[in-house]
DNA sequence: AACATCATGTAATCGGTTACATGATTCA
DNA sequence: TGAATCATGTAACCGATTACATGATGTT
């Protein structure tokens, strides 16, 4: 299980709020590891019987509770172990491949319009994934800029490094997934020869 | 939910056991959607109770029982409806990728060694897929012969024609994954330059 | 005789989803 | 004043994993 283990990478940077953590970049849209609110207070709550984060009640405004967790060295620890240990790979299902091996069986209507919208999701999760990328690379990102004058500058350099190469390859995969689409959809219009499937529909521009 | 639909997608070609189905190609080694025996047995009860598929008792040998699923009309007609919903998406939640993007701060010998084995394992992958897509393509694959004789020959070449590609777009996504764990890697050797990494071990050969 | 494979299951647990539930704060 | 957002949680359920459990059959 690595949502913990992507919470606790989180409160490496920066102290925050389950709040703040479920709208994290990482964990919201097109994340990096995707998790739900109803996910990140209980995983919270066990952390913290666990040592690795410890928390500060506080208040936003006049009476509004807010709970600040901190990474502990325990949690540090913890996570720099992790990262040593194997990785701890997912089963392979992919709701999409599955439905696209029988479009042989399907409407025409259904076909086009599910790779269609196929097509428009990855692209869309694509662009976005690259300019994450792209501002991690420049050092123009808040969980870039978060760290600057706490760390030293060449160390910010290898962070910047590491962090934007696995942006970018979560955007080169959705890249590639527009490109698989594609070519499901090129079968499809040799499959469904008498449906009047434009060549394609207008994609956002895919920067590469 | 596929899991039951994967298995009415199988059973919709030929009948079968639950250890048929966990052994099956597009269930079991580098599948097209992962399920344990521990699952496929309880859901195989449940698609009977529903209705969609039905049981037939029988012996290996003398003594060993032995229960052959059949999928029925309304299995057939459930699974026709479910290819016409729309595809629901699993969250974005990619293990090696969220390990990938804290190789600056590894110990350089975790980072090859943990690197090597998940392009090992893909290109594997990749070749595996690649060679059932291509017995596919050509019909030489039990899946395919499985329906000689039972369906007309255009019906079967669309079958294989559905079948295959989707298979070789698995086969091309393990393929982006070597390629995308290759630029990772190059990343890794700037980021520990001081450790010997060898240019790349021994990779079976990539059929593109 | 021993081992791999065929064959079918259950139980405890886990990680995650969906829905429910509540209320404060900020901004238009 | 109303809507969007900030903020924290719980409960029921679900799909899946891990481990447990058993025994027959075929192969060497």
């Amino acid at each position: 299980m690595s949502t913990r283990h992507a919470i606790l990478a989180i409160l490496n940077v920066a102290p925050a709020t389950g709040y703040d953590l479920a709208q994290h970049e990482a964990i919201s849209t097109h994340p990096l590891w995707a998790a739900a609110h109803s996910q990140i207070y209980p995983a919270l709550h066990r952390l913290l019987k666990e040592g690795l984060v410890d928390s500060e009640d506080g208040v936003r405004g006049q009476r509004q509770r807010r709970v600040l967790y901190r990474i502990t060295d325990a949690g540090r620890q913890e996570f720099a172990d992790w990262l040593t240990r194997p990785v701890q790979y997912l089963p392979f299902r992919d709701p999409f491949r599955l439905w696209s091996a029988f479009i042989n069986q399907m409407p025409a209507e259904v076909v086009f319009r599910t790779i269609d919208e196929h097509i428009r999701r990855c692209a869309e999760k694509a662009d976005h994934l690259q300019e994450v990328a792209d501002a991690m690379g420049r050092g123009d990102h808040p969980l870039m800029r978060a760290r600057v004058g706490r760390v030293e500058t060449d160390e910010l350099e290898r962070i910047e490094l590491a962090r934007s190469a696995a942006w970018a390859e979560v955007a080169a995969l959705a890249r590639f997934e527009v490109e698989s689409a594609m070519r499901v959809r090129s079968l499809a219009i040799r499959l469904h020869p008498d449906y009047p499937a434009k060549p394609m529909p207008d994609l956002p521009p895919l920067l590469d």
